[in-house]
DNA sequence: AGCAAGATCGGT
DNA sequence: CCGATCTTGCTG
């Protein structure tokens, strides 16, 4: 069942950790792609020194103050979409950054096998037809770590917890 | 108007 | 460890 808004108007700090386990859901003209969120990461607002909010409304952030559920899509190192979910109530900025997928290790490479590029911008995950998340009953166990490649940000913001790594399953024999 | 740096990745 | 590659937000 797809997850709707009020699952994303949560704080990021609860809606990063609960998005685990999740199914990223990719529909294309011809297939429809199910993905088990494997790794997410967690930006808050203007206060967090990590966070592309941190500049306050720009041109490039703007769908972060909207209400959650909304994709941000935006390019790194001029080669890589990042994808990333809103959450939280309009004008309160904060997003998570899907960061792997079952399969598919780093947020350059999720968005490049979704074929997923800037004209997802402002996409509403509660409504499209071509990329949704969907409920599972199933939590995974989690471990959390400081967010990558954020030393700009300094203390305390690149320490914080805030990645979140599904634990692999524990290999038995 | 110009510039430094970036929520990355793959190859040395 | 380093280069690719280009948008962004800041500075002047």
């Amino acid at each position: 069942m797809r997850l709707n808004s009020s699952f994303y108007k949560r704080d990021v700090l609860f809606v990063a950790p609960d998005l685990m386990g999740k199914t990223l859901v990719r529909k294309t003209n011809d297939e429809l792609l199910f993905y088990t969120i494997y790794e997410v990461e967690a930006y808050g607002g203007v206060e967090d020194e990590a966070s592309h909010a941190r500049f306050g409304k720009t041109s490039r952030n703007s769908i972060m103050f909207a209400q959650g559920g909304m994709v941000y899509v935006y390019l790194i190192y001029g080669m890589y979409w990042m994808l990333n979910i809103v959450t939280g109530a309009e004008g309160h900025p904060q997003a998570v950054l899907i960061r792997g997928v079952k399969g598919l290790d780093g947020p350059g490479k999720v968005t490049k096998a979704l074929g997923i590029d800037k004209s997802f911008y402002g996409e509403d995950l509660a409504n499209s037809k071509r990329i949704w998340v969907e409920n599972q009953e199933t939590k995974p166990e989690i471990i959390q770590k400081p967010r990558h490649g954020i030393e700009y940000a300094g203390e305390p913001w690149k320490s914080m917890p805030w990645r979140y790594i599904t634990v692999p399953p524990f290999q038995s024999f």
